[in-house]
DNA sequence: GATGAATGAGTGTTCATTCAT
DNA sequence: AATGAATGAACACTCATTCAT
């Protein structure tokens, strides 16, 4: 009956955010952010609705929380392949590979992520960041291609951008039944990745 | 005196549910579904709550008739290059130049109409009938493919879909500084349908 | 073409506001006031929903009018059987008969009555003339109980008025199945009123 | 600190629950189902609109909760009333003298609930239910006056239930001056209740 | 006399949020 | 840390009523 030490109220704070996140992504990826209600998130979660309030301002914070622990995990598949030393149509198929495993592991999550990136009311502050990321993945597409001596770098970097994301987006769109796997090697080979 | 002529009574509901129509597309797109209110609507086709409903059953109905008539757009777009007379590659160029075209011509329309593809709230209710234009289509084009002895139609016309989605993706993102004709020209170069 | 003359306007209007009450009538005692839409009365007067307000000044002026036109019906059953040269318990017994026959020949019409008769914002004006006649039929029964030299005659009135209306009062309830002659039959045995 | 304990709950749950009823009932009775708002009933109740909703899934629902409760209670009066080994006659005369007591002490909650009886619209969606129900109860009393060697007991059950129900019409009508008491004696003298 | 497009106040219902405990 | 009763603004939808024709 002794008062919590404060490493254990840390504990059953953190686990209580982590589940009421965790709650929340599952039931906004599954119908929406719009067509969730909190009375939903704290069923899900078992938890009061008057908890949520505890650890998040508003349904809305709750929903940037969950973008924003999520968001670095998108960023950081960037950087992993620009090794210089390396054949450049070779980083260019293993970066593919790496985003269509992404996307394949957790088709939800991207779909609901794809999906709020239209949202203006809630993305405004989001947006600005993801268009650079996407200007950023051309421009370092761009420079591959130039190595590898590509005609019209720039254009086949736009066209494979546009290829890749037209696929996901299918996938995302269509579900599981999509030929995922058989779309990337077809992608790779089609556009010469597979020259070595 | 005399009450208004049947001619008069329907231009009047035509436009009237034009202008329903195109409010509503403009905030779905913008909003989402769930996010825009019939007030909402209302308000931007400058016409009263209640009038909605003289034309409209529901808010759903009206979500149906604004996506039902893009689809419609899409089916007669690509039932118009079929002529099995033709040079198969050169139908699938001509298909694309008018896919391209009207996606230029009119791009606040389909940035509407894409970006309310991706608001899961809204598709769910129509993913069935979407899904099967999309199998439908592709149908059409591996079709055209196969005529022009390409290796892998299926794939190919899959892949064709893919980019020409992933471009109008690409375009919707970026906005008009998007070189959008470049990127028309070098995909027909690119897939081969320049042979002739 | 030449205008129509005044009489054959008036026969027109006579016409219409007459189809539009028994319309109104007629939705009212099946649905009842407050469920029944101007655009049903429209659409089963076969009228556009402004011609009625062409007769009528608002949905409940309609309703005032209806029960106006069809509450002398009631007013005139007292009259008819105060002969004072006749046997009392005839005059009752004939009286009763007369009540159940019109309730029997067109009860939907006195269900709605009756179930008007709650409504105080309609019926405000009306309720102290029901209740007069209630009133005025109870002391005109007991006078007929003294001629006839009945014990207890106020009370004895007061109970065949509660035996009547609470037997018509299960007939509107329970509808068509309800044993509404051999009832009538039997209480007029019962409270003697067969000594003749 | 701590959150109410389920005891604290279940009581103000209670309390909040029969408010809205009694509210209900009162506004019902006065103007009708489809006349009443959840607004109103709010008011009345000095409760928020959302509130009634936490207890009841709609207004419907609420009516049907209110009446329920007045049918147990009518047929608990008539169950507690069949005792074999008693006098019939004397079963009889306690059934409607605790009938009578009930309406006399709670003169309010009856008066509202037999005006609630006249609103079709209310009273369509119990019809069979009710129906149910007075069937079940002249059976009962047809029961008693059959051991009681009345002569024609299904016809007397049917009257003395009609008379009854007669009598609490006009006092609703007539109000507080009604000779409530003296018609219920008059009543067991007159169809030969006092035997005994 | 007659029409029906148009209005907007009002309805039942939902839900993010607050707060006493 | 945690609960859930309570709120009220917002929602989709209905309908009596108006008015230009």
């Amino acid at each position: 009956m002794s008062p919590r030490t404060r490493d254990q109220i840390d504990e059953i704070r953190k686990q209580s955010r982590a589940s009421i996140q965790s709650a929340a992504l599952k039931l906004f990826a599954r119908q929406g952010f719009h067509n969730t209600s909190i009375s939903e998130i704290a069923r899900e979660a078992s938890v009061s609705k008057g908890l949520i309030y505890n650890y998040f301002d508003s349904k809305e914070a709750l929903l940037k929380s969950i973008i924003e622990s999520a968001m670095d995990v998108g960023n950081q598949l960037i950087g992993r392949h620009l090794d210089p030393s390396q054949d450049p149509m070779k980083s260019l198929a293993e970066m593919l590979d790496e985003a269509f495993d992404m996307v394949e592991e957790n088709p939800k999550y991207w779909k609901l992520m794809m999906s709020l990136s239209f949202h203006q009311d809630v993305m405004a502050r989001f947006k600005d960041e993801i268009d650079q990321q996407q200007i950023k993945n051309i421009g370092l597409i761009t420079g591959l291609l130039e190595r590898a001596n590509v005609e019209e770098p720039e254009k086949e970097a736009m066209l494979i951008a546009a290829m890749s994301d037209g696929i996901l987006l299918h996938f995302i769109h269509i579900g599981p039944q999509y030929p995922l796997s058989e779309m990337r090697a077809y992608i790779k080979e089609r556009m010469g990745m597979n020259r070595i």
